[in-house]
DNA sequence: CTTGTTATTTGCGCTAGCGCAAAGACAAAT
DNA sequence: ATTTGTCTTTGCGCTAGCGCAAATAACAAG
């Protein structure tokens, strides 16, 4: 895949950098292959390098010493990912960077970044604005595992990846994630997941199959991801 | 309370801050009392102000919709709060901040400091820095309360507040905290805290007083967190 | 000392959700 | 067509943790 400056304005924290910053950058990256299964780079790493993510999916998780883990975010072309050693030296990767396709991504070196947003205010605020919507996800995503039924959750992570990814079709929403996926992004197990979208289905709000997730009625999912019904 | 721009160093965010530019911070803010119980800003509330706290304590807490809430952080002084207005436009806060004693804070416009920001690299590298911090903190946070049994999590909880905030005293780490509070900072119930606690404090490991803990045995709740007993 | 207030403990019953295990469905490969 | 591997469903039993309610303890104010 080659990639050339003005094809880097898709990716948000780039959105306003000038031509000649974006050559810069890419003299400063190369592209790297990561096949379906194969990672990134592991929780724990150092984080030398950033990524933004050319072509595939990219999930970040996070493992506890039992070796449980949870979804943190799921990454699609143009996201950047991996980006806090541009922020603090010698600092290692919190999560591992999981490919759930073959996967092509452009690695930039994070101190090459790090040096850059030291004059370039505005990749600074874009930055920012990348960290600020992050933190204020995952406490909504925090809150809701605190207090909200699974029923709830399973429905509020349905409508994120709706918004986020969700493809149109003539009848609905189409997603492609596995039950496992969705376990994980709402902190649950795959089979409550399966027990609570079988009735959803049963009801004729989504229509299921293999990895894939059909929203028909999202008005009902809202309904009962705001608690008001059950 | 009378503020220095010396004083203000000890504000993270401001610590490589030039004495001018302290000035000119003081200037353009005000400080601004609350009382126990009474809020600085509700969750929802346009973000105009962000706040360096001066004296008291904190909490941040999120609301859904049937009014049930999590503690996302508790601020003590020369920490800033409500700065996410700093970064983005026309964003409302995405908590509410409580003032769990009789509280003073420095209240800053936000549009000045975003202005700031601008043209001081410094400054925004460290305000990032404040974020990255906090967006790991909730990652973990999430992935505990996604993977890890109860009794982890509030073991993790008295760890993150005896190194936030402990006093040392002659015998063990002094914290000055409800059930209720260690509850919602661990995602559980006050019930459940005081049944757990009382159990470490058979054991000898705590020892609890009203709104009052001891950390007598920190290691081994370091070995409940961690899961490798029980 | 008395009284009122607030925090904490504890008994008790209950249920939401977990997780094993086995069966079924689907897709790709041979 | 058959095999193989993966994903999904579903029955079943179980238990961790919730949350009411009532008792108790600690503190504050008069």
């Amino acid at each position: 895949m080659n990639v050339s400056p003005k094809d880097l304005r898709q990716v948000v924290v780039f959105q306003n950098a000038t031509e000649a910053d974006l050559r810069q950058i890419l003299e400063n990256s190369f592209p790297r292959s990561v096949e379906e299964g194969e990672y990134f780079f592991l929780q724990g790493d150092p984080a030398n390098y950033l990524y933004v993510l050319l072509h595939g999916q990219v999930k970040l998780l996070q493992t506890n010493l039992r070796g449980q883990q949870v979804n943190l975010r799921t990454i699609y072309p143009w996201q950047m990912f991996g980006a806090l050693g541009a922020v603090r030296d010698k600092i290692n990767y919190p999560a591992s960077a999981m490919a759930m396709e073959n996967c092509a991504a452009l690695a930039i070196k994070s101190l090459f970044l790090k040096d850059m947003l030291r004059t370039r205010p505005y990749l600074s605020n874009d930055l920012m604005h990348l960290m600020t919507d992050y933190v204020q996800e995952m406490q909504v995503r925090y809150r809701e595992l605190a207090t909200e039924r699974v029923d709830q959750r399973i429905a509020g992570a349905l409508l994120r990846l709706t918004a986020q990814s969700g493809q149109k079709t003539d009848k609905g929403v189409e997603l492609s994630f596995s039950r496992q996926d969705v376990a994980e992004m709402s902190g649950t197990t795959l089979y409550t997941v399966s027990r609570v979208m079988t009735e959803w289905e049963r009801r004729g709000w989504v229509r299921l199959g293999r990895e894939q997730i059909q929203i028909i009625k999202p008005h009902e999912l809202v309904k009962i991801a705001e608690g008001t019904e059950r």
